[in-house]
DNA sequence: ACGCTGACGTAAC
DNA sequence: AGTTACGCCAGCG
C-alpha cells in the first residue's frame, strides 16, 4: 500500500519525492514531524533526509514545510526560514499557537500519515 | 569522482 | 537513567 505514493510527479523514483509528496498533503492547521514521515515511507531511520529535502524546498514551492517539526512540535526549522519567526508566524496564521518555538497541544494538531493515506 | 554535512530518531552502552 | 554513537539519503564542495 505504501510505496504506491508517486501523487505528483510520478517519478518518486527517489526518497526526497516521496517527501515532497506527503508533506504537501499535510491538511492546513496541521503539523507532523520528520520521524512520521520516514515511517510512512518505510523508513524512519531516514528521518534526517526529511529535514534535509525540506531544505532544498523554496518558499514559493507548493510545499507547506513549515507544518513540519521535530517530533517534540520544537521548531527547529525556524532557523532555516527567511526569518526565525517566519514559521511561527505561518503555523498561528494556521490557528496554531506557538509558545517557546514549541507547538501548544502538538499531539492535538499532529497529522499522522500512516493513520490518514494508508487506510 | 569522492567525501562531508545536514531542518532527526532510535538503539546501544 | 543519561549520554554517546550510528543510520538513513541527497545536495554540495
Amino acid at each position: 500500500m505504501k510505496k504506491s505514493s508517486s501523487l505528483l510527479k510520478g517519478n518518486a523514483s527517489t526518497f526526497g519525492r516521496d517527501v515532497l509528496d506527503v508533506v504537501c498533503l499535510i491538511p492546513f492547521g496541521r503539523v507532523t514531524t520528520y520521524g512520521a514521515i520516514a515511517a510512512y515511507l518505510g523508513s524512519k531511520k531516514s528521518s534526517r533526509i526529511v529535514g534535509w529535502i525540506l531544505n532544498s524546498v523554496k518558499e514559493h514551492s507548493a510545499i507547506p514545510a513549515h507544518r513540519v517539526v521535530n517530533r517534540f512540535g520544537l521548531l527547529t526549522a525556524k532557523n532555516h526560514f527567511k526569518s526565525p519567526t517566519t514559521m511561527q508566524e505561518m503555523l498561528e496564521s494556521e490557528g496554531i499557537n506557538i509558545e517557546n518555538d514549541l507547538v501548544v497541544d502538538f499531539e492535538n494538531y499532529f497529522w499522522n500519515p500512516t493513520s490518514t493515506l494508508s487506510i
